[in-house]
DNA sequence: TTGAAAGCGATACCAA
DNA sequence: TTGGTATCGCTTTCAA
């Protein structure tokens, strides 16, 4: 089905106030009004009031698709996130918000649930000029994009590297994020420190347990690397996770958690089940989740400037449209280690 | 500025494939390949087949615009959400997404901060064709829309309602829900009960005032009524206002929080100032976070079907675009009253 | 500085 | 069932 009335007719059941009504009644050319209202220097101080006058007494507004089409630019920006429910996407979104909105160019989202079908489908918007440009959130190209290179400087990916080349990236180092976080366990003299990573085949938390990997090495432990990747980083597998490993024999003395929601749901379960945090088990999340500051015990985290990667990511790519050349570099900006009690750090 | 390069042709390099050249291909009309590619049943198996697979071939999608600009149809709806880093808004969202994907419909979002202005240029895509219908979240109507009821039927409410006449709604009743979220807490003993609301000029944390009002009233407590209106109901707020109410002489037994995030932030300042929850002040939110179920103490709510609300929004704007007219009446959905450690139901 | 006219790419009539 | 063609509303050359 598609959006119709009964009647075959085109749909809006006036034919709404065209640039050539405005011309008749400013007596002039349309192009003229077209060029005054899209700020052209080539027309009079004097004309161009009188257009913008009658233009805006009427309620003119310039059809959207008629501009798009002939003038091959949308205006828009499209947003791809593998799911817009999980917190740290909308942060981005703002931040993107923020940078294209004094260019006066639009943000439309797209959520995909890692369907790829639905990926490619919000590919096309970038292929059939419905949008400008894309921002990959979900770490992923539509494979129909894959082929077609010359999009490539059309395309920033955030937070999630994206493998294709030719395609610029904003981000955290999140292998040495872990790896601090990883080595101040050590400090405060933890040793049997556990990583519930989130999927493996995501580079993100790939690179996450590579950073514990390393610090463990780095600290001597290599002994007692205790690594497991979870199918997903929300609440209902860190209880699970957790559950499974408070059946143990030998209890780990601190836990890594790939993400904030890991440690929310793998806390919980330990505190119900009298563990005590963070005496017994010393808990540091990741991604520094607002609730993280009120939860009980306050949750040790790794700050990511998300707003910030937004903010960047569309200055990038607004930078390579203009200039029609990939901006391919990697940017990685600096995280936040907030220190709080779920490790028992200074209060300990 | 607006997107384009620095030669003032056209944006994409290449024109890209078109109508006209599938046809040549297929040695058929334009018209033909149209017909073909939309799914026209004046077209035989054969011809569609075969200009299908040359257009699959030939990588040939739609241009958008075009089609938009002919058709007076966008295939798109647009949601307008206040603030799309509030948890509450993307479960919407999804499931207007949901109710929209089989119908090939696509969404696409515009975050507005409560700006009038940019609600304005949001509402504009559906006065320029750029999208067919718009689905509110904010609770207010643009000022231009307003003046133009022949787009009602093309507007949906959902969660906030819409003052504006002919629009229709779909939600909850907030009202009725704090009214039983009051009369629970005097079912279980408490008697000055405190309600910390949102802000006054929302008609949600208005009829969340309000219910908790009538509740009091009939609990015979009216003598006690303890509303306090804040300016925000995030955690920043919550915590402010507990820090006031800690230094009352007398303090309240219980809270009704209008927002789960309020009831964090209270919480958080209760605790570090070593009032014990539920015991001294048991808590009761609103809306279901998904955090409050690993909060400590768990959090009593209101669960809010948020999912299904952007489901049938969905589905009674495309109907009410459909048929040509608006679907006016409210759709209350039943709410969930939740209750955990945080009130210290039964566990007390 | 303005006007005239040619498209942008697709769709939807009317004829055949 | 197909072909031809006008048209959607705007932008942008080219002339005046």
């Amino acid at each position: 089905m598609t959006i119709s009335k009964s009647k075959s007719q085109p749909a809006s059941s006036k034919a709404s106030i065209t640039i050539v009504d405005i011309a008749k009644l400013a007596g002039v050319n349309p192009s003229t009004v077209s060029r005054a209202l899209s700020g052209s220097s080539a027309v009079t101080a004097q004309t161009r009031a009188r257009i913008t006058d009658i233009a805006q007494e009427n309620g003119y507004v310039a059809n959207h698709n008629a501009r798009m089409l002939r003038s091959r630019r949308a205006n828009q920006i499209l947003v791809i996130v593998p799911n817009i429910a999980a917190f740290s996407h909308p942060e981005v979104i703002l931040g993107i918000e923020e940078a294209l909105e004094e260019h006066n160019i639009g943000v439309i989202v797209g959520s995909t649930k890692d369907n790829e079908e639905r990926e490619l489908a919000l590919a096309r918007q970038l292929i059939t000029g419905a949008a400008d440009g894309l921002i990959l959130l979900n770490g992923r190209l539509p494979s129909e994009l894959g082929e077609l290179p010359q999009y490539n400087r059309r395309i920033v990916a955030i937070s999630r590297p994206v493998l294709s080349p030719g395609i610029a990236f904003i981000g955290i180092d999140n292998q040495q994020a872990a790896q601090e976080a990883t080595l101040y366990f050590v400090s405060i003299g933890r040793k049997r420190i556990l990583h519930m990573g989130g999927p493996e085949q995501s580079p993100i938390f790939a690179a996450r347990a590579q950073g514990y990997r390393n610090a463990m090495r780095q600290a001597g432990l290599d002994g007692i690397i205790d690594l497991q990747h979870l199918p997903a980083f929300n609440m209902v597998a860190g209880r699970q996770a957790m559950r499974d490993i408070l059946n143990r024999r030998q209890l780990p003395d601190a836990i890594l958690c790939a993400s904030d929601e890991l440690a929310f749901g793998a806390i919980q379960v330990a505190r119900e089940l009298g563990i005590s945090v963070p005496q017994q088990i010393a808990f540091i999340g990741f991604d520094n989740h607002p609730v993280g500051e009120a939860f009980s015990p306050p949750l040790t985290t790794i700050s990511v400037p998300r707003r910030r990667m937004g903010f960047l990511g569309a200055q990038t790519l607004l930078q390579s449209i203009q200039d029609d050349r990939p901006i391919s570099d990697f940017q990685l900006l600096p995280y936040e280690f907030l220190v709080r009690a779920s490790c028992g750090g200074s209060s300990w």
